[in-house]
DNA sequence: AATTTAAATGCAAATTATTTGCATTTATCA
DNA sequence: TGATAAATGCAAATAATTTGCATTTAAATT
């Protein structure tokens, strides 16, 4: 994928802390904090509040999704993955991608009954308990 | 519900703001912050902090569940409530309850599949858009 | 009913996450 | 190459949540 053409598609101008961001986002298996994201911002190292500013711009234009894990920060990961969900660990906040998404269905199907919204941009789906390591305790 | 007894099989101490804390919950048909739980917390009035720990111990014993809408704040509801999931508006964070969930044989499977997970304790299903008002603008 | 005790609460202060204001720098476009 | 609006950095503000410690209270025991 080509990152300088995705920002340009998007109104972004083409910085170097905004490409590296989508190279880190699109490297990560899992939903990574703010905080997390800067710190593998090792080639242009911006300022901590520039990745929250650009994430947010992200967020904005659907760049990205805000996933809630229940920890105490927000954590971010690519729109373009493929649609998954997550279980979590409520103990140790372990984090297992669940692959697939076979909630389109019910998604449009929640909206065609609604009476307040007729379109989504998205959804989360996360599943809590406590994983293998926490039950022995 | 008797909420005293709710109260004792859960280990806690019959206090006058957990009565009250469970009895808002009750009585509320949306998700809530704590300074909202707080605000309607009139006959006993504790402290904003005790709502805090009030909240975080019924959330440890699954009394109460955490719903995440990506406004900058946590909401809770009871759990007893029906299983249902929100559409949720991502510019004015309007909300709508949707009744009903088919979610749970979704769960089990994605729970079977997994190496690091046994059981859940629950799961959220957050879907995101514009109402109908934002929609306009 | 009075006494004991662990748990619950209040208050002040700390911590953490996130945002804002403003001055400076930089990408883009003419 | 120069002009300009947008992006960034830095310091400080705000918001959400947690912690420490002294005091009060529910409930178990006498």
């Amino acid at each position: 994928m080509n990152f300088t053409q995705t920002l340009k598609e998007n109104q972004f101008k083409v910085t170097p802390s905004r490409l590296e961001a989508l190279e880190v986002l699109s490297l990560s298996k899992t939903p990574m904090t703010i905080e997390q994201i800067w710190q593998k911002l090792v080639k242009s190292q911006p300022n901590l509040v520039t990745v929250y500013r650009i994430i947010k711009d992200f967020k904005q234009k659907d760049l990205v999704r805000q996933v809630d894990l229940q920890h105490q920060h927000a954590h971010f990961e690519l729109s373009a993955k493929d649609d998954h969900h997550h279980l979590v660990c409520t103990q140790c906040g372990r984090l297992e991608d669940v692959p697939g998404c076979q909630l389109n269905d019910l998604v449009m199907q929640s909206v065609r009954r609604s009476s307040n919204f007729t379109s989504t941009s998205g959804h989360n789906f996360e599943i809590f308990g406590l994983c293998k390591d926490c039950v022995r305790k």
